[in-house]
DNA sequence: AATCAATTTCAAAGCGCTTTGGATAGCGCA
DNA sequence: TGCGCTATCCAAAGCGCTTTGAAATTGATT
């Protein structure tokens, strides 16, 4: 059933029954109701394809998500994100067109992107330090939005960040309180954006006490469980190991406390962690007594209003760029105590 | 830059510029080259809707991902799979559209997909036993293709699945093979289809040895961490507390062994954990030596693998549905041993 | 030189929608 | 009665592409 055969049927033109599905004012109430009515027997849905041609507009939003070569992986928090980004785009009649893309390749997706007109702006996942992107949909004429900031790029833009600075900041004073010195920080890859803040809030914190940074105790890689386990196993066995543990996401935070495990120490009386948690819904937290201290934000509420913002951004593209910034909560549970004397 | 303005830039018809961009032979050669190359300079691209609107096809796969209502959980089995479905896509010109829908909502999503034209098939998500989406599918004439099967449902479609059913009874037969017998099967819900095979695996080695099974050591709820954990804590304080945990998946899987360890227990020596692995890229089963003993199956090949298939179904609709099963792996890790003696 | 077939190109219709620029009818008012 | 308004509806153009059916060109054949 396509808009003309309904017209037909109803003895309407194309345009009538149009303007009444749209909700235009110049249209006879009673006809209106006559139209929807029809169209609601008829299941009638507007050809998202023509619609699209003649308005110009897709009504979609492309994440263009990139895979690291490396190890193949695609963030976990991708998913949660995801499905808040979902959630809007559904409430605001948005299609979410997703492409998988091995980092290094992302800039002829986004000129696809604009040149075939498939969405009308895109999430950029992943910035880095000087990200090219930003500049490139600059360019292209793209709008987007950014989950994170890329530090280093002038100039405004729409993006949502967690204050990971403030966040680690935070989470290393609290284990300094516990009378930590020796505290290793297990971060994402340093040319993320958001592994450098979390690493400015770090050295931050130590430096406002005066306690040296060891540099044997920072490790950076993609955040895996089995990276969070080596990078442990590897630091216990110093001469003087690191008391304390800040880690960049639960997953990691699992493979720490595996190694922690098996060296036969324990979580929180021996060792403590701290981890960031973007709570996952695969992955709380534990259930009312948290099992990690963590700087925790929700990455779902994000793609819930980052979505919201590029939304806005595109249908009023000349507004000025909002941004906005989460504060992380510090949840205290069960991975952290007093440092333990020797 | 269009079709219209390339043509006349070329002083050549827009259907002679079509015909060349698009590989028909009936174009001189010389006259190919000349339109390629002028399509590369002005960085041509063919508008996807016009496009689209014209040939009846969107060049576009729908997902669409149920979300629990329950914890608002999406599947994290699922980033890896749309990795490898991504991969396919682009290899063949596909857009992938992405909807999260709250589990029951489906029926409607399916139908807009449809009507709307948005997509030219579907990936079926997280199939259940007599699942009724399946019918719908082929009542409103969109093509799908299943992630998984599901029970009960007579007539050809096409699927991709894990032989579950022979995973856990290996696994089981593994474990009953170490001498253990309170063997807990921690399974995801047992409406899913999987869940159900997955328990019919166990259910069949077990029957086979003429073990009894005791309900109170079967757990069926949605694979988090805090599920797995919960249950395990809960088995153990029995009276006759399982030597082993044969469970769903490595998330859940993480949590048992927290119980576990949590209980002044060793993995491996005083309790056994078989899990299924689907090779999800962030929580890779260990370095070299597994961590758990497992049933292995990569979620992200059959991604790539059911992405193919549907695409070929949607390219000839009329063949006859194309099914594949994979054989999950049984690794041996460090999570096993024969039972301990009391 | 005339004919025919194969090769190469083109004009125009059509995909299903929105939107512009009228047309028509009904109304109050002078 | 006739005028100007407003309310309501419509015909047709246009979005950027593919594809049909026909025309023009070429080369070979007689």
């Amino acid at each position: 059933m396509n808009l003309k055969q309904l017209a037909q049927n109803l003895g309407l033109s194309q345009t009538t029954v149009s303007r009444a599905l749209n909700g235009y004012p110049e249209v006879n109430e009673a006809t209106r109701a006559r139209i929807l009515l029809a169209a609601e027997q008829h299941n009638y849905r507007p050809n998202i394809r023509a619609k699209g041609l003649a308005t110009g507009r897709s009504m979609a939003i492309g994440h263009v998500i990139p895979m690291s070569t490396k190890h193949e992986m695609v963030n976990p928090i991708f998913s949660d994100f995801i499905a808040g980004a979902g959630e809007t785009y559904s409430r605001n009649g948005y299609d979410m067109v997703l492409s998988v893309v091995e980092d290094g390749n992302e800039a002829q997706v986004y000129r696809n992107l604009k040149a075939r007109g498939s969405v009308d702006g895109v999430i950029l996942h992943g910035p880095r330090m000087d990200d090219m992107r930003i500049p490139l949909l600059n360019d292209i004429g793209l709008p987007f939005a950014v989950h994170g900031r890329a530090s280093g790029h002038k100039g405004p833009y729409c993006w949502l960040d967690v204050n990971n600075r403030s966040a680690f900041r935070r989470a290393t004073d609290f284990l300094l309180d516990l009378g930590h010195r020796r505290i290793a920080l297990i971060n994402g890859l340093e040319f993320m954006d958001f592994a450098i803040r979390r690493r400015g809030g770090y050295e931050d914190a130590m430096a406002a006490r005066a306690v040296p940074i060891d540099p044997r105790l920072m490790r950076s890689d993609e955040m895996t469980e089995v990276f969070g386990y080596v990078s442990t196993v590897d630091m216990l066995r110093e001469t003087n190991p690191p008391t304390a543990f800040l880690v960049a996401s639960m997953i990691t935070a699992l493979g720490v406390r595996r190694a922690i495990e098996e060296a036969g120490l324990v979580m929180g009386r021996d060792v403590s962690i701290v981890t960031h948690d973007d709570v996952l819904s695969y992955l709380r937290n534990g259930d009312d007594v948290p099992i990690f201290t963590a700087t925790r934000s929700s990455v779902r509420d994000a793609g819930r209003r980052l979505a919201e913002m590029l939304i806005g951004h595109v249908n009023d593209p000349d507004s000025p760029p909002q941004s906005e910034l989460f504060e992380a909560e510090l949840i205290v549970g069960g991975s952290t105590g007093p440092v333990r004397r020797v």
